[in-house]
DNA sequence: CTTGACCTTCCTGTAACTGGAAGCGCCATG
DNA sequence: CATGGCGCTTCCAGTTACAGGAAGGTCAAG
């Protein structure tokens, strides 16, 4: 398969499919012109890759994974452990953006929206007493 | 004040001060011996963009909030729809996340977590089924 | 033989900073 | 007066996960 095929067929540009290969995450055979040939292995863990991405995990975090995937020995809680870990970084990552729409919500609710410039949103930003945590 | 100052009264790292002069969000003066010289008004402008950038306003954005707040014959409306337009990301982020979050849980509930090999949550991302929107 | 789709590599750019090196200014102490 | 140490300066590199695009090789069809 040619990386336009497993594209389609991983649901991944090609672009992404390249930079997999430069940093490491698969390693696709080479034709005599040169081009990639994807194995059915390299497509799989693409999609693997593609729906572990899809989930938030970072590129690290997608090696260890595939790495976990690829040891027939591994203890499911490792796996379970980093996955716990990510579920934390996405519920802490909602927390503060819940904080930020009720802010900006009480703020858009309190502005006209009108032609004149009084306007509550810039008040409320130019003010203090909102220190707005700024977390990541 | 020098940029220390301001670094500690705004909360902004003094690194961050400077990348906002470097792209125009802030004009200090500067002193004879070649430190930036910060008026109230330089410290009331970073203020109000350390909040602008706490309710996750992008920096383009803030240059507008910033432009906005400064000319007083704006209209309030344009505030508001910039403020609804940004609320909207926000919601559409959460969303996004809380997908990821139910996927995730879902899969490590399925998870034993203990020192065996079988894990659902690797199973779940080996295997087609779930495409799981990365949409951003 | 040419055209066009597909492939290759390489370079640049993104957002919003952060870290660090090299070097000057300023104040205080010995 | 010399020296230390902190604070300030600029400039360069690195971060994440790619995307865009240039320049050029390859392949099948007409």
């Amino acid at each position: 398969m040619n990386i336009g095929d497993v594209a389609q067929k991983a649901g991944l540009p090609a672009k992404t499919i390249r930079y997999y290969e430069e940093i490491g995450l698969i390693r696709p055979l080479r034709s005599g012109n040169g081009y990639r040939a994807f194995r059915e292995s390299d497509l799989h863990k693409l999609a693997f890759l593609g729906r572990a991405r899809s989930l938030g995990f970072s590129i690290e975090e997608c090696r260890t994974l595939m790495a976990l995937y690829e040891d027939k020995g591994r203890a499911s809680a490792d796996v379970k452990a980093l996955a716990e870990d990510h579920l934390r970084q996405i519920a802490a990552k909602i927390t503060e953006l819940r904080a930020m729409e009720a802010t900006l919500t009480t703020l858009v609710h309190a502005c006209a929206g009108d032609a004149r410039p009084d306007c509550p949103i810039l008040t409320g930003l130019a003010e203090p007493g909102k220190p707005c945590q700024s977390a990541d």
